[in-house]
DNA sequence: GCGGATCAC
DNA sequence: TATGGTGATCCGC
């Protein structure tokens, strides 16, 4: 078996070993690469590519040779051209910051001094030190490097492991609710554990030593081991990683071994024990033994009165160490005082960078220019900033809440056209899955492209209501994809990297309030509001408003629009904005209607049963499209036919926006457009069956067949496909507000029949995956909660987790190590 | 809401 | 040899 070594720690091991070279030498080569005018240009790419050393525990590594390799390979390339371009961006944006600086009197830093120590005297006023927080960091990164050291060792099987595994064995009771972070870091809080210890008999402290711990090594002259046994087990231990010269139990004072037997008779009996106190040393201490006794992995910790404080200690006796920070404030800014600010999480390049240039290097500089600070930065960031240089952080664990995104995204050589709709549906595939796994539905749809010169873009569209499906993501973005391409035309969208992303999830109560107002809906002798369901406050907060900002669809339509509008009087154009209808969600008849609240009272008297046609017919001259687009369920807006298509033979338009929320049941998408101007005729059609993708259907007889396109030809066709948009020049298509697609048919019994059909599968569906709680309906506060706080590791959230649980399952080696 | 950018792991 | 994938957040617009 060989290393199950991810890529992140590959990246991660040749940038943390480049990050050793002496700071002369990196400029040095720098300066060989660059243009030697630009000096701060080429430290300040050493800073973007990593070359900074911000890890404890690095020595020994030639870190020259690596530097060297990787600045001389990358020399030229598209990647070191790209690293110099956001380098320059970041240094514009430094020149801004200076500008300003330049700019602020000694006045405003006087009054900008008083408010920022009072937020300090209130910051200490609330400082706690009262909670014990442990992070826990496995050494798994070590492990790989004396892997990658010792090529015997490759095929032995090593855990990488995960704490979430952890959780179960061992960390749980410290801390019920302790936080995994990814795969091998956590956060316990063990301010409850050290108490109850206290209580403690010494045999409930007690732990058999069943193989050899680095983690006692400090008191490894006080142990007898079993030379037979530790030879098992040596392939997992590194004799760099265990040796005494490297060890730094530096605050240990060391528990108290045991030996179940005499001296003498230890060489016959090799089980032994080990007590560990009480105190948060010892608890620590005996997790960390705990961990290696299970995975035969070291790890390190830090033990602080927050979760930031703690994080950095876990840093500062890496590999297979611990450090803790005593709870007095005193200690805590002591340790805070002189630390550089890149070591604190949150604290990346870019930041580093910035501040630097404001000569801002340790905590106690973040400290004294606070005044300037908060005229320079944003209230998060400073607030940010004060509450480092004051050794302040999050003192409980907060576990993340819902979910906000999902994506998956894929780098490749370059590919073509036909290749990239390929790509972008198999991702689509991909998240429907994830989706699905989660039982989430999502509003936005984000395409990220990376070209082939590494700039990275990204694309999205918020649809009316909420998708989960492949062929519902798809659809968004393929439009997106063909409006990149469009962008380019006419040359080739040339890509390294495709992703997709979706967002913006219902949430479990708005799930359930779209169950029970569709349930109630269709429910026999139930009556429910119409208004309620498609009143527009209630509509507002089941479904997004349409995005300000167009799709590729909606472009393509207003394109047009302004076309005509060139060759139609304005007269007519003002008919064509006027003249609109809604379709009844019950009746399917269409409505000219004058106002949402008639058409919704004919909603009710639908309803009711008691509804006549001459209510339709009630209702014209309806300026209403405008009021409503944010409704515009069911809703259709067209051209009269009567005024403006006899009068001027032009295109009809049908623009619709249908709902989403019910749309369970899509398999194929059908799109027409038939263009008369240009006598151009287009037929996009596509199986989106997973089992079908290549299939090709042609489900409409009007379509000229010269003129036929599918996306998922072979590579023979060269011409880039847009995607399609209906533009009809017959107005009385019918459009399933369900599954969303155009029916061919024009009988509207037939029609109703099909949407009967869509509806059930949707309420079927909805009704077998929704499990039953009650709940409210709070999308405000939802909407709101991510502006609320930065997340830095001052304040722990939880890491999502099924991507991560993807991860964890490829990791094949840990499940059979904790079998 | 969108897009670019930053950060963590 | 040739520079990753996922998720979150912030900021300016």
């Amino acid at each position: 078996m060989g290393l199950p070594l991810c890529q992140v720690r590959k990246l991660q091991l040749v940038q943390n070993m480049a990050a050793r070279g002496k700071p002369e030498k990196l400029l040095d080569s720098a300066m060989e690469n660059e243009n030697k005018d630009d000096v701060s240009s080429g430290v300040g790419l050493l800073l973007r590519m990593g070359l900074n050393d911000n890890k404890a525990g690095m020595q020994g590594l030639d870190k020259e040779k690596i530097n060297k390799i990787i600045m001389e390979a990358s020399k030229g390339s598209k990647f070191y051209e790209n690293e110099l371009k956001k380098d320059q961006q970041v240094n514009k944006r430094i020149e801004k910051l200076l500008e300003l600086k330049n700019k602020i009197t000694d006045q405003q830093i006087m009054k900008a001094q008083l408010q920022m120590d009072q937020f300090v005297m209130e910051m200490e006023r609330n400082r706690d030190l009262s909670c014990t927080i442990v992070h826990i960091d496995m050494d798994a990164f070590y492990a790989a490097v004396e892997m990658r050291d010792n090529p015997e060792l490759r095929d032995k099987p090593i855990a990488v492991g995960s704490m979430s595994m952890l959780v179960r064995e061992i960390l749980a009771e410290y801390d019920p609710h302790f936080l995994p972070m990814g795969l091998d870091e956590a956060y316990l809080n063990i301010t409850e554990h050290l108490e109850e210890r206290k209580n403690w008999d010494e045999s409930k402290r007690k732990h058999l030593i069943k193989t050899n711990s680095s983690a006692l090594d400090g008191k490894q002259k006080r142990i007898m081991y079993d030379e037979s046994k530790l030879s098992e087990n040596a392939h997992s231990c590194s004799p760099d990683l265990f040796g005494d010269d490297i060890l730094k139990c530096k605050q240990n004072v060391g528990p108290l071994l045991h030996s179940e037997e005499e001296e003498h008779q230890q060489s016959t009996a090799p089980t032994k024990s080990v007590v560990f106190g009480t105190s948060a040393e010892e608890i620590v201490e005996e997790i960390r033994f705990r961990i290696e006794q299970k995975t035969r992995l070291t790890a390190s910790a830090g033990i602080a009165p927050n979760t930031m404080l703690a994080k950095m200690c876990s840093d500062q006796n890496k590999p297979n160490g611990q450090y803790r920070i005593p709870p007095d404030r005193e200690a805590v800014m002591n340790f805070i005082k002189d630390l550089a600010i890149r070591k604190v999480p949150g604290i990346g390049k870019v930041t580093e960078k910035m501040l630097r240039a404001l000569g801002i290097v340790t905590c106690t500089d973040l400290y004294q220019q606070r005044a300037l600070i908060s005229l320079l930065f944003s209230e998060t960031s400073w607030r940010n900033f004060l509450e480092i240089s004051l050794g302040l952080g999050s003192t409980h664990l907060e576990r993340d809440g819902e979910r906000k995104s999902m994506s998956t995204e894929r780098t490749f050589n370059e590919i073509s056209t036909e290749e990239q709709y390929k790509l972008c549906k198999e991702l689509c595939s991909d998240l429907a899955q994830d989706l699905k796994k989660e039982g989430l539905k999502a509003r936005t749809v984000t395409l990220k492209l990376k070209n082939i010169n590494f700039e990275v873009k990204t694309r999205a569209t918020t649809v009316l209501s909420t998708i989960s499906t492949e062929e519902e993501i798809f659809a968004v973005a393929k439009d997106l994809l063909g409006s990149e391409m469009e962008n380019v035309a006419p040359q080739p969208l040339r890509l390294r990297l495709m992703g997709v992303r979706v967002s913006g999830f219902l949430t479990e109560d708005e799930k359930k309030y779209q169950q029970k107002s569709i349930v109630n809906f269709l429910e026999p002798g139930k009556q429910v509001s119409a208004s309620k369901l498609f009143s527009r406050k209630s509509v507002e907060e089941n479904f997004p408003r349409p995005p300000d900002r167009e799709s590729f669809f909606n472009k393509k339509r207003a394109t047009r629009q302004q076309d005509m509008a060139s060759v139609t009087s304005s007269v007519d154009q003002a008919k064509y904005n006027e003249c609109q209808f809604f379709i009844c969600p019950v009746c399917f008849e269409e409505h000219q209607d004058s106002s949402l609240e008639a058409f919704n009272r004919h909603i009710d008297k639908c309803l009711s049963g008691t509804s006549g046609k001459d209510d339709a017919k009630s209702m014209n001259n309806s300026k209403a499209w405008e009021n409503t687009s944010d409704l515009s369920l069911y809703s259709k807006k067209k051209d009269c036919q009567k005024d403006n298509a006899s009068n001027q033979g032009t295109e009809v338009q049908a623009n619709y926006v249908v709902d989403y929320a019910t749309n369970t049941s899509m398999d194929i998408c059908s799109i027409v457009q038939n263009n008369e101007h240009n006598n151009e005729s287009r037929c996009i059609i596509s199986s989106d069956r997973a089992s079908g993708m290549h299939e090709k259907q042609d489900l409409t007889s009007e379509v000229s067949s010269v003129e036929k396109r599918e996306y998922f030809e072979e590579p023979k066709c060269t011409e880039i496909k847009l995607p399609c948009f209906s533009y009809m020049s017959d107005n009385k298509i019918l459009v399933c507000p369900v599954c969303n697609l155009e029916q061919k048919t024009k009988d509207l019994a037939l029609f109703n029949r099909h949407v009967d059909i869509c509806l059930n599968k949707g309420i079927i569906k909805q009704l077998t995956e929704n499990s039953s709680s009650a709940g409210t309906l709070d999308r405000e506060q939802h909407s709101t909660a991510s502006t609320i706080g930065t997340k830095r590791a001052g304040k722990i959230l939880q890491q999502s987790t099924s991507k991560k649980a993807k991860s964890t399952n490829s990791k094949c080696t840990i499940e059979s190590f904790f079998k």
